[in-house]
DNA sequence: GGCGAAGTTTATGTCAGACAAATAGATCGG
DNA sequence: CCGATCTATTTGTCTGACATAAACTTCGCC
C-alpha cells in the first residue's frame, strides 16, 4: 500500500493511471484509497482529483497509520507524544480497573505477568505476553473506548520492543513493577495501582530514551 | 449504510445476495463492506463468508461505529464510557496545553470563548462554539494522538447536546466554567487549567445525567 | 470400517470495460 | 467585464467474468 510518497495537499494522479502504474486495477486502487480515506489521509472528489488530507486531520490512532508515520517522520517526536498518551490514558485505566475489574479480568493479566515472568531475559518472548498485561487492564475497565485505545498502545508497545531489543534485559527490570501494578488491582487498591502504573510508564519513559539514544548513536 | 442488523458472530449474506437485496452492484457492497472490515467490525475469508467480530473488536473510537452504538445500545452506559474518557483525556490535555501552547492556539480557544458567550441561551449556536472549544484545547497540545481523539470527543459532545437540548439555558450555566479554563491556560497555570477542565466536566456529567432520565421519563 | 487424499462447490478477491454524475475550467453571449 | 453555458475530465457505479482459496464431499486405500 501507499505509504508516504505524496506531500500534504498535494494531489494524487488519477486511478487510472495509479492502477497502470501499479499494474492492477482500478477496482484494487479504488479499494486501498477507500481505506486511507476511512483514515482520513485522503479526500477525493469528481474532476478535481484525490488530495492528501494535512496530516493533522490524520487517525493517527489507527494501527496503520501510525507505523507508517513512525518510519516516517522523527521518531523521537512520535515517540514522546506516544508515551505522553499512554501516561494519560493507563494510569486512570489502572485506577478503574482496581475498581471494578471482575476476577477473570484480573486472572487474564496475572497469567500474563505470569508469562512475562517465565520468559526471562530473552526480549522476543517477554513481548507478548506484555502486551497481553497492558492490554487486559484496558479490557477489565469494561470501557470500551479506553479498550478501541488498546491497539494504539500496543502498536506503541511494539514499537518500543523495537528499541529496547537494543537494551537486553532492560525489560526485565520492569517486571517487578509490573507486579506492583498486579498486585495493587488485585487488592482492589485504585489510588495505589495508578501510582504503580505511573512509575512502571516513567521507567518505560526513560528506556525509550536511552533506546532512541542508541539509535541516534549508531545512525546518525 | 448498514447499522447493526446481524448479531456479533453470525456470519452475513453473501455479497451477491446483498448486492441484489439493496438493489446495487456487488462493487458497492464491497465498498462498503470494505469501510466496516477497517473499523474492525467485519472479517471475510473465502468460502466462509463474512462474519461480524464481537463488540470488543470494534473501534469505538471511530465516529460512524460511536454514532451507530450510540443510537443501538443502551446510552445510559455509552454516555457514562464516554464520560469517563473525557474526564481521563481532557483535564490531561488542559495541563498540557497550558505548559505549551501557542498564543495562536490559545487565540483559537479564546476565539470559540467569545462565540459561546455570543450565542446566548440558543443550544444551537451554541454547540458549534463548543466543540471548537474542546477541540482547540486538543489541538494546542500539540500531541497527534491526542488531537485524533478529538474526532472521539467530538461525537460525544454532539450526542449530549442532543440531550441537552432538553434543559434550555443548562448550556449557559457553563460558560463561566469555560472561562475558568481558557484564563488558566492563558495564565500559563497547568494545575489550575487540569483543576478547571475537571470542574467543568463534573458538571457536564451531571447535566448528561440529567438528560438521559429526562428521556428515560419521556419514553420509558 | 476408518481415514486420508483428491475433487467439487462456493464464497471472496481481482480484473476489464463501460456508463453515470459531478464539477473545474474554457467558451460564448450579453 | 461579467455571467451562463458547454466541455472535458475525474470520481462513482454498474456489469460480467475469471482467479483464488478453503470448507465439504467423495473416492480409494489401508
Amino acid at each position: 500500500m501507499v505509504g508516504g510518497e505524496w506531500p500534504e495537499g498535494a494531489v494524487m494522479p488519477t486511478e487510472i493511471e495509479l492502477a497502470e502504474a501499479l499494474g492492477v486495477a482500478r477496482t484494487s486502487v479504488r479499494e486501498a484509497l477507500g481505506n486511507l480515506k476511512a483514515k482520513g489521509m485522503l479526500v477525493s472528489r469528481p474532476k478535481t482529483g484525490t488530495r492528501v488530507l494535512p496530516r493533522v486531520q490524520w487517525n493517527m490512532l489507527d494501527e496503520d497509520v501510525l507505523r507508517w508515520c513512525w518510519s516516517d517522520q522523527n521518531r523521537e517526536r512520535t515517540a514522546l507524544h506516544l508515551t505522553q498518551l499512554r501516561r494519560i490514558v493507563e494510569p486512570a485505566a489502572c485506577e478503574i480497573a482496581a475498581a471494578s475489574a471482575s476476577d477473570t479480568d484480573i486472572a487474564v493479566i496475572e497469567r500474563a505477568y505470569r508469562a512475562m515472568d517465565a520468559a526471562g531475559t530473552d526480549p522476543v518472548a517477554f513481548a507478548g505476553p506484555d502486551l497481553e498485561f497492558h492490554r487486559g487492564i484496558l479490557r477489565a475497565t469494561g470501557n470500551p473506548f479506553l479498550i478501541s485505545l488498546g491497539a494504539t498502545i500496543e502498536t506503541a508497545l511494539r514499537l518500543s520492543f523495537e528499541l529496547s531489543t537494543r537494551q537486553p534485559g532492560a525489560p526485565r527490570k520492569g517486571l517487578p513493577m509490573h507486579r506492583d501494578v498486579l498486585d495493587a488491582i488485585w487488592a482492589r487498591k485504585p489510588a495505589e495501582a495508578r501510582l504503580a502504573m505511573e512509575t512502571l510508564l516513567g521507567v518505560t519513559e526513560s528506556n525509550i530514551q536511552r533506546g532512541l539514544l542508541a539509535v541516534a548513536a549508531s545512525s546518525p
